[in-house]
DNA sequence: TGACTATCCCCCCATTCGGGGGGGGGCGCC
DNA sequence: GGCGCCCCCCCCCGAATGGGGGGATAGTCA
């Protein structure tokens, strides 16, 4: 039998916390080995308790919990770390995920996921709660819902642009298009006025927004 | 009791293909209302069966399976399109992720998973295999790791660059700022040498790179 | 055939930009 | 007290930029 995957909590919800230590204290193949209810105390003590899994708990008192995460990677870098989140906060869950996070459940529904998410997670995975996961997926889809606002400019007028969201002068842009530099700044007025934007900076930030 | 989920195949693989359909069919809860072997095909006749699922092969003959989510979508925009992957393979999974899927699953190993992943895509979620989660999460990860390039600029310059990369001219910046538009020229003196950059807009581009 | 568009090139002109100087005052550190 | 850093302001100057004209060629489409 394999040993069992040892976990910490770190919650500022004392309910929240206690569930969760019951549980897991209570189900073949888990161990609860250390619960904290701030990230300063976990900071602090969580090293000696070598946790498999950390369950952190996104809102905690004084500190973000995503913020904890780069600290709590550098004390254990083999522990993977699951988010609790209180909402589909699409900032929260990308602030986590950005930091390090290795999965991300909804705290309130239900709790019998979390022990599937923990050996998921264990065994390499990325669990998330459903509305997560699709926040997540969508996350990758918004760049491209925009393509048609700047799809009216020509093939030509796209290169003149890609080439100044690579910080090109407009002598460098004529000489890579092998084109005049008038007709460089003629493409460019054009690509102004169908962006409906006033300089090729803000041009740019349109075309890699 | 609730009418079943109707589910589309599109799969070049024939074994993969019936293996679904059979399951499928067999399954109390789902149907398997139509079965493609090519993009072509299914473009063609899968309006006819207002499947609310689709099952999508990568690797379809003579088309990649996520060049055709977009006119899957098109025609059937309330059907959920899970991908089915040969491989982990980082740039076919973003490229189906950006281009409308709403899952991914490994296609090889656990035929059964496939039934609970359609249930979950029809519900809102957002189903992948715990490998291919884990590559999607990763990704939110690496671009952090390049914020210390630009993380030497003085607060004052932070929000002068936050300026610039909206587009604003040396005045707006001022007037934003409340300083005089040679103090703001005096940052952007600094931010260009720090940065290692000739133009604001190169700037701007390596603040949101 | 004419209308339309994409691509290319040229002119002028006022403004902005980038790069180079020069200051000052404030704050913290050694 | 000196030193470094940040923040603020000013000068000059040449080059780049943006906005306004103009026109030429070629291809598509009705």
């Amino acid at each position: 039998m394999p040993s069992p995957i040892r976990v910490a909590l770190i919650a500022g919800d004392a309910p929240l916390r206690r569930a969760c230590a019951q549980l897991l204290s209570q189900t073949p193949g888990f161990s609860c080995d250390a619960a904290f209810g701030s990230a300063p105390s976990a900071l602090h003590g969580i090293a000696a308790a070598a946790p498999d899994v950390i369950l952190l708990e996104m809102r905690l008192p004084n500190m973000s919990g995503a913020a904890c995460i780069p600290q709590l990677k550098a004390l254990l870098p083999n522990a993977k770390v699951v988010m609790l989140t209180p909402t589909c906060d699409r900032d929260l869950i990308f602030e986590a995920l950005e930091k390090g996070a290795d999965g991300c459940l909804l705290q309130h529904p239900p709790l019998a996921d979390v022990l599937r998410a923990i050996q998921e997670v264990h065994a390499g995975g990325a669990p998330m709660s459903s509305p997560i996961a699709r926040i997540v997926v969508q996350s990758f889809q918004r760049p491209r819902l925009t393509p048609a606002p700047l799809k009216n400019l020509t093939p030509r007028e796209e290169a003149v642009l890609r080439c100044v969201s690579q910080g090109m002068v407009n002598k460098e842009i004529a000489d890579q298009l092998q084109i005049a530099i008038e007709t460089t700044r003629g493409h460019l007025k054009n690509i102004y006025a169908k962006l409906q934007v006033r300089s090729r900076t803000e041009a740019a930030m349109k075309y890699f927004r």
